[in-house]
DNA sequence: CTTTTTTGCGCTACCGGTTGCACGTACGAT
DNA sequence: ATCGTACGTGCAACCGGTAGCGCAAAAAAG
């Protein structure tokens, strides 16, 4: 026989009171006296009386859920994002509901509509790279299921963002980079379709202008991130007649993708040329190369960022609402991180 | 102006038919005339109508939600295992609700509280490493949680499981290893109370008996997988008189903190030493000295069976439930991969 | 001792759907 | 003409809580 949950009705007619008083007793409401109390929180008590939260958040129309969405959860930054969000979803009581877009735009669409059947109250995510429509995102909106971009961000006003400003970063990458003598300095970077893209690269312009030497766009490679492609892209860049003294790689992963290649091709990593990247991931430190120095953009941060910014706003939500509403920006500070350089 | 949700309601008030009717007339009830229906149905596209997923489950007392805690998603194993149970679960209108224990059983605990409050549908969990009790998992039952553990399983007899059966997997690279010449072959081991590493142990044990050797307990080392625990653990062995000529290593990050620690005092990997691990994750190839062969463990695979185990107990859980419950068990079988010796 | 206020609790509607049952109408069969 | 039977639709209960309002009894004020 199965030994059903306790409910406020169960309460309510073992205690011969109404629903609303053993509601109103549990939830401590000023109008329920002092004895009719006592009973009824004793008996909850003893029948580990828990209240059904479906049932609330359904009449609250809230269920203290909230969607995320990355590419990747393997790749560390974002299980690094992931754990951010999870720390501050935690501290608020918040919990998540996990998807991977796998960098497919339709397999994002698809859980998006997934989340958004569920209801979940709001919505982190980073983009898929091929991801250049956001629809199935704005469509939220008419649902009230507020969005926050972090790190892979769109390229709209209105939306509510948290991501690395790699503009600077990457001048600053390459001001170190000329300062230690490498005067060729190449760049592997990612699709132009990314934000992500442009920010590197309109950083990596600026930096090499800065040092009033003219651009090479030789130097400059776009890949898709894949293994293939970056390969293909290191190939071009030691076929050149003046090979570079230095490469600068989209992220950890393309990094070692390339160091790959370049040690196939009896390179001597950091030596020859060296390596710098982006992301500043701890794997890095058990891979047989890690970068001369790599740009820390705090997955950590920016997921916990994310997080707390979509509690605020959907704290607000009952708010004002004044009319216009406000999309909130917020940029972290990413930093160059110096590694111990392994020459094997 | 808020533009509201369009509900059942709505709809009716707009056809001057009932809620009821329309209700059924969108879930195409034979009993609805062909008139009504397409109003309806047309009125609802026009409307965008969706149902309210919250609401249905609430009446079904089902929320399509399953619950998965996992020790670190950072590791490589575990967000491949997370993909694993998401692609399950996406096959059959299922999501996840996510959460950490960072191998904490207080933290494991909260988080187990936190699912059953959002009453998950069940709960799919890895053991952190120090969960020795299992009170807090078996109260679910009481919820009519079903709970499937997988890869880092409880010993309990009652209860789902899915794993792999590293035992024979252990008895196996042991042989190999000696087939290979190595005759002294460490074993550094996780903690005791893991019933993954009580499987690896007897493993070892039976592997080096099977050798009509003598076992020696030197070679036998337990650590909590931390990083300092194991350079301990490397320590010992290295000082040993008669250094092993082979180490087996927990998991790829326990081999790649020892192979650190070996590489640090000098030793020429897998040359002077093999060392051989479990777990074979894509990250060990970009790694320095990746292990001569790996156990590879599938936990995309085990993620997945646990997924679709859950599912076909949720399934079941309306069935005819004659009197005792039984209890599900399914062995993963690991299979050795060798990798390409990297001697640097 | 009446009037007002406070205290303690119940009735009922509601959140957004689903579903068993009843009711009225039209239609073919007897 | 009468009866059984599809057919099409509405009423109302239900899932498990919350909350406004009303009402009686007790306490305080007049």
């Amino acid at each position: 026989m199965e030994n059903k949950l306790p409910t406020v009705k169960e309460i309510a007619r073992r205690l011969n009171v109404s629903v609303s008083t053993v509601s109103r007793a549990l939830s401590d409401h000023p109008r329920i006296g002092l004895r009719t109390k006592t009973r009824v929180q004793e008996l909850a008590k003893e029948l580990n009386y828990e209240p059904n939260a479906k049932a609330i958040f359904f009449k609250q129309r809230k269920s203290f859920i909230v969607g995320v969405i990355l590419p990747f959860i393997r790749e560390e930054f974002f299980s690094q994002a992931i754990s951010g969000i999870e720390a501050a979803a935690m501290e608020h009581d918040y919990t998540i509901l996990f998807g991977q877009s796998y960098d497919n735009p339709d397999r994002e669409k698809q859980v998006v509509e997934t989340m958004k059947k569920q209801r979940v109250d709001g919505l982190i995510i980073s983009l898929s790279k091929e991801t250049n429509k956001y629809d199935h995102l704005q469509a939220l909106d008419k649902y009230d299921i507020p969005v926050v971009y972090f790190d892979r961000v769109p390229q709209l006003e209105q939306a509510h963002k948290v991501y690395c400003d790699l503009y600077k970063g990457t001048t600053e990458m390459v001001n170190w980079l000329f300062n230690r003598g490498y005067r060729r300095v190449a760049f592997i970077n990612g699709p132009d379709k990314l934000s992500a893209s442009k920010e590197r690269l309109k950083g990596y312009l600026e930096g090499v202008s800065k040092q009033k030497l003219k651009i090479d766009m030789q130097m400059v490679e776009t890949t898709d991130l894949s293994r293939e492609s970056t390969h293909e892209a290191m190939k071009k860049l030691l076929a050149l007649k003046h090979r570079p003294h230095a490469i600068v790689t989209f992220n950890d992963y393309v990094h070692m993708d390339a160091v790959q290649y370049a040690e196939q091709h009896n390179i001597l990593i950091n030596k020859d040329i060296a390596f710098v990247s982006y992301a500043n991931l701890p794997i890095t430190n058990y891979t047989a190369y890690p970068p001369l120095a790599s740009i820390e953009q705090y997955p950590y941060g920016q997921g916990n960022k994310a997080m707390e910014l979509m509690i605020r706003i959907l704290n607000e939500k009952g708010m004002p609402t004044n009319g216009a509403r406000t999309y909130h920006n917020e940029k972290v500070v990413p930093t160059l991180v110096m590694h111990q350089p392994v020459i094997r």
